[in-house]
DNA sequence: CGTAATCATGGTAGCGTTACCAGATCGTGA
DNA sequence: TCACGATCTGGTAACGCTACCATGATTACG
């Protein structure tokens, strides 16, 4: 069963309090032209002479015009809805999720709902759950890694915007970084460091981000003629206990690395502690980096070197897609969306000490 | 300068698409009285006759009507707005803090704005950028740690709660959990496995979280009989870094605690590695326990034993009240509201080793 | 040059609610 | 019994916008 809160999202401009605020009509006087111009100036953007809609528009900004998306709303009946599911309210990332998810459902005048899904939920109850009402879904990771969601969402017909999934299909969207490039990146900031024996913890194999990372890794050390040692590959399951396990083994090989590259912050952070353990330290004795920037990264100490993906502009433009997607069902669109990331470089990495 | 979104939030009711839904007209025939009384019933409460009023309620509920926000805020011109500031998108707080505060404020039919506050503001910019078209404030720690911020919305004038903070002073509202008693708890649940070698390590001194939890902590091990060894109380600052010191230091002393209880999860997790950097192991060698129920707690391994704080109800509990306090500025009520906090056991604390 | 088709725009009528004022009902005292 | 205030209730007109249909302006073609 899905845990809660429906909830709807207008952007009010904020008004002086108790000043009336612009009006359409009030545009519409001052560009001479009728209230409905205006209207169909903001929405249809298409049907009006372009010479029109230039003196339109630009009384709309010589006004600081905003229209009221309580009274649009109301008299369009009803407003689109957007459902963001979750998988845990204390999850590192929800809040940037929102954050961006809000902001740009304020500024389209659309509805937020924001449902909370058991991490042990299966796709018939998911399927129960969801709600016709809803216009558009967002599903972000890990809840997009569950078996048969996608072919849900093509069956119950959303149009849908997975986070970080990889491969859609279908009318449904995803919105990420490149991992495979970023990983990369991160491969060749190791080398230029000077390390040369690096070591990389990948995540489940079955989430299509481990594999892009694993794969970023091995092209960078390929590029840069680095010999990829298959010993120093292991794998993990982008949790904590699992990175200090791998972090173990790979510490207590014969050669061990200089560096050491996990899939996830969570597993870098693991690492960090399996490091202590074996009562050495980062990054003198070995350099640690991850992938995600989440808050554990700037938690944990030294702050991890990692990946910075923009998870608030994800929804921002996931929304903002989805948007276009219900309002124009037929329209042609890239499927996969890529976003920038950046190399967050802090304190769990150096130059390998010579020995 | 805040950095963000102005956001406006109403519910709407997810009646089945396209069907026409129940208004307050139809409630008013239902109940053979006009729609202005049915409006007057849903909101003034007090000239409606009671046998009027109670006829109208049954309507309501026998057609399962719910006002339309939109026309609400359209017809009553404007929607009042509340002000949520946070610090950092990628705090591990805000997506609870959100969760919540979103579903109240749709409940209620107000707007939220999520406002960022870089975390090196002085008041006087926080002052230029509280923006007077909100209605109320929710102002989390750690901004609510803030020099001078009390005195700040006190002279502007805006109806406010903090959380986490402590006391408060005119017309600003505090909502918490009892950090005295929660920690006073914990320390009886550590006396409780056996310990009496318990070590604190406190937060800053000018947090009053802090101070709260040293005192419940003080009296738990006083009201069992327990001797306070002022060589166990050390201070930190609420970061892992000054954990994993503290607990360095706690661990490299004479006689070293066998239970270490940290002020707050971050440092608790901090404790951790400076456990395993001696070569021990949690929670064999030593116990360790934070406060909070942050991600992190969950993300270590072992997981920490911890207080939950209900975040999601504090920030829901705070739009209710405030759109208490907004509806009718005069009413008196309760400054400080306590909620519930539950005691976490999971597996970084256990009965002493025998030595 | 006239007529029909096309395009761009305007007018009107709501969307569901509340503000405001007028009217109805009630109880009370002369 | 009637007038008079107090209490309750109803009617009407917005709120700012868009749907829908009608109209005027333009072009195309015979």
């Amino acid at each position: 069963m899905l845990i809660n809160s429906l909830l709807g999202i207008f952007v009010t401009d904020k008004k002086e309090r108790g000043k009336p605020s612009i009006t359409l009509i009030d545009v519409a006087k001052h560009a001479g032209v009728s209230p409905m111009t205006v209207s169909r100036v903001l929405n249809n953007l298409s049907i009006v002479k372009s010479a029109t809609k230039e003196k339109v528009l630009a009384s709309v900004a010589a006004l600081d015009y905003s229209p009221n998306q309580a009274a649009r709303s109301l008299a369009s009946g009803g407003t689109t809805q957007i459902c963001l599911l979750y998988g845990n309210p204390s999850s590192a990332y929800l809040g940037e999720l929102l954050v961006g998810a809000l902001e740009a459902v304020g500024k389209h005048g659309l509805q937020l709902i924001v449902n909370r899904v058991p991490s042990d939920i299966s796709i018939e109850e998911l399927q129960k759950n969801l709600d016709s009402s809803w216009d558009g879904l967002i599903i972000p990771a890990p809840i997009s890694d569950l078996e048969g969601i996608r072919r849900l969402v093509e069956e119950e017909g959303f149009p849908t915007v997975f986070l970080e999934c990889g491969e859609v299909s279908g009318r449904a969207h995803d919105i990420g970084i490149d991992d495979y490039q970023a990983s990369k990146d991160m491969t060749e900031y190791l080398i230029s460091l000077g390390h040369r024996r690096i070591a990389f913890i990948q995540g489940p194999p079955n989430h299509r981000t481990s594999t892009m990372r694993l794969s970023g890794f091995h092209d960078g050390l390929a590029d840069a003629d680095v010999e990829v040692d298959k010993e120093l590959i292991v794998e993990g399951a982008f949790t904590y206990r699992s990175g200090m396990q791998a972090g173990l083994n790979l510490l207590e090989a014969s050669n061990p690395p200089t560096a050491i590259f996990a899939g996830n912050d969570d597993m870098a952070a693991g690492v960090l502690a399996a490091v202590s353990e074996k009562g050495l330290k980062v990054p003198k004795d070995v350099s640690v980096v991850g992938f995600d920037d989440s808050p554990i990264a700037t938690t944990v100490w030294p702050h991890l070197t990692t990946i910075r993906q923009p998870l608030a502009e994800m929804t921002e433009y996931a929304v903002r897609l989805l948007s276009e997607v219900i309002k124009e069902p037929g329209k042609q669109m890239k499927k996969t969306h890529l976003l920038e990331y950046s190399l967050q470089m802090r304190d769990s990495a150096c130059p390998p000490t010579k020995t």
